[in-house]
DNA sequence: TGTCCGATTGGT
DNA sequence: CCAATCGGACAG
C-alpha cells in the first residue's frame, strides 16, 4: 500500500470526498501506529458555502491552512473540548476540505481503546471528535502534511458507485439554505457511522 | 475588552 | 433533552 499522492488532494472537496471512502487514514504517534477505514465524510466547498469557516472570504488565522494547497490537515477545537479533522483539498487560493466523521477501526485497536477510555468498538471511531482522541490527533497536527511520517492516508482500490450514499451536512443548521446540499458521504451497510 | 456561540459528546 | 467549556470571530 502507498499514501495518496497530493495531486489526488488538490482537487474539489466534491470530487475528493466519496473518494476517500474505503481509504486507510494512518497516524504515527510516539512509536505507536493507529488506523481505520474511512466511512463518512462530508465537502466544504470554499468562500461560497455558508457552511464552511470561510464563508464569505473569512481570512483568519484558523483557516489560514485551508487557502494553501490541498494535501495538509486542518484541526480544530469545537465547544472548547474537542479536536475535528479535515482534509485540506483544491488548489493554492482555493480554501476547500473534506471533514472526516467516521471510521472503521484497523489498527491498533488497544491503544485506540485505552485512549478513549472505553472498550465498545462501536464507539472508538465513529464521531469525528471521537476519531481523533483515538487516533491521537490534536492542535499540534494543524498544518501536517499528509505525505509525511505522522498522518497520512493509503491508496486502495475505488468502491463500486452503489455502496455509497449521499445526505445533507449534519448539524450546520446554522447555515441557512446550505444546510440542505447533499455534502455528505458515506458507506451505505458500514455499522460505524457517527448517527446517534 | 466583552459577548456570543459552535462541523460534539456523554449522561439524564 | 441538556450541560460541559473555551478559543475564535466580531462588534465597540
Amino acid at each position: 500500500m502507498t499514501k495518496l499522492p497530493l495531486s489526488f488532494y488538490q482537487r474539489s472537496a466534491l470530487q475528493v470526498a466519496p473518494e476517500l471512502l474505503g481509504k486507510v487514514l494512518v497516524t504515527c504517534k510516539k512509536g505507536e501506529i493507529t488506523s481505520g477505514v474511512i466511512v463518512e465524510v462530508e465537502a466544504y466547498t470554499g468562500e461560497d458555502d455558508p457552511a464552511s469557516h470561510v464563508y464569505q472570504g473569512r481570512k483568519t488565522p484558523r483557516t489560514r491552512i485551508l487557502y494553501e494547497a490541498g494535501g495538509r490537515v486542518y484541526v480544530y477545537r469545537i465547544y472548547g473540548i474537542y479536536t475535528c479533522l479535515n482534509v485540506v483539498t483544491g488548489e493554492k487560493g482555493q480554501p476547500h476540505s473534506v471533514f472526516i466523521r467516521a471510521l472503521e477501526p484497523r489498527e491498533g485497536i488497544e491503544v485506540m481503546k485505552k485512549r478513549r477510555g472505553t472498550e465498545d468498538i462501536r464507539r472508538l471511531t465513529s464521531g469525528p471528535a471521537r476519531l481523533t482522541q483515538a487516533l491521537g490527533i490534536d492542535m499540534n497536527f494543524y498544518g501536517e502534511s499528509l505525505t509525511g511520517e505522522r498522518i497520512f492516508i493509503l491508496d486502495s482500490s475505488s468502491l463500486p458507485p452503489h455502496e455509497i450514499a449521499t445526505s445533507p451536512r449534519i448539524n450546520i443548521d446554522y447555515a441557512g439554505e446550505g444546510r440542505n446540499l447533499p455534502y455528505r458521504f458515506y458507506l451505505r451497510n458500514s455499522p460505524f457511522l457517527s448517527r446517534r
